[in-house]
DNA sequence: AGTACTACCTGGAGGC
DNA sequence: TGCCTCCAGGTAGTAC
């Protein structure tokens, strides 16, 4: 469930640690997960510098200098990706930390195993692994640093970041209609990087029930839904990210804002707000928690 | 055109 | 203990 603020993470991650790493063998294990290019145009890239680490929505962009000129990979995390960065002779993180839910992994974040797809080995003897167990995510190489190029790109709204709540409650305005609230914010054409778990608690902090229908809200609602929704965001980059189960940083670290959670995978508890019990739902066809009380 | 639904994929949870 | 079924969800493609 890798959304913005986990994709984030991970950027922020590989900025700090794997900056300028130059990239001289791609070992790919899955070749599933290359979309609309093949293992032999990774490996015929040559030596690969890594210029920027960028983002856009719930897309990694990895700005590349080729000995054939300026490529970005593109990294989509799906539901369940990894993209970590081990430096040479770091030590491997062992074990997870031992969450809410229980979940705990059995393998280092940096173990190769039948999930990990792809290794990027780096000259500086620094190696990059891609890992998905439930292989939603996906690997694209588009020519240039732009942020098109590619049908998937082509097709994302302004990300979420780019805006602040003025700017996003008009575009809530201009592509509100007959679909939910919830609906609304998962499209990825409307605003890029809000995924299942903050679009719930966005609407939650709004006071917004996520099956209303997006065109009944009220301009002032509006506004209060686009700031709740930057804030769930930066709340979630804050914390470093959602952990469920699979979400790791660049440095195999799981994030910290499970805890912070006020409704997503919280139904039957009671609201934070007011007591009453949380509900479950579906809602534009994902699993919705709300508060019957606080939200309407 | 806008909206709704489903396939893809796998591990984990729960039932028996 | 082990087998089976169901569930989770981002995106693209299809249907209405």
């Amino acid at each position: 469930m890798p959304e913005l603020p986990e994709v984030e993470t991970v950027r922020r991650g590989l900025e700090r640690r794997a900056l300028g790493e130059v990239v001289v063998g791609w070992g790919v294990r899955h070749s599933g997960v290359l979309e609309d290019c093949t293992a032999e145009d990774l490996s015929a890239l040559g030596p690969s510098r890594l210029e920027r680490f960028e983002r856009l929505g719930k897309y990694l962009l990895i700005r590349m200098s080729c000995t054939s000129g300026e490529r970005t990979l593109v990294v989509h995390l799906g539901m369940s990706g990894q993209f970590t960065f081990r430096a040479s002779g770091e030590g491997l993180v062992e074990g997870f930390v031992r969450l809410a839910s229980g979940y705990r992994k059995s393998l280092g974040p940096h173990a190769v195993d039948a999930h990990t797809h792809v290794v990027l080995d780096c000259a500086s003897g620094g190696r990059f692994l891609y890992r998905d167990p439930r292989r939603f995510g996906r690997l694209l190489l588009v020519r240039g640093w732009g942020n098109s190029g590619h049908p998937r790109l082509d097709r994302l709204g302004p990300d979420a970041l780019s805006l602040d709540a003025a700017g996003l409650s008009r575009i809530f305005a201009l592509r509100s209609g007959a679909r939910s609230v919830k609906a609304l914010l998962l499209d990825q054409s409307v605003v890029a990087g809000v995924g299942n778990i903050y679009a719930d608690e966005a609407c939650f902090d709004a006071g917004i029930r996520p099956s209303v229908r997006s065109g009944r809200l009220s301009r002032i609602r509006r506004e209060t839904l686009a700031a709740c929704v930057l804030e769930a965001l930066g709340r979630g980059i804050r914390n470093s990210g959602t952990t469920f189960r699979d979400f790791v940083g660049a440095d195999g670290i799981e994030g910290a804002n499970a805890e912070d959670l006020r409704v997503y995978g919280r139904a039957g508890l009671p609201c934070v707000r007011c007591g009453t019990e949380l509900r479950a739902s579906v809602v534009a066809a994902r699993g919705t928690v709300h508060c019957p009380k606080c939200q309407d």
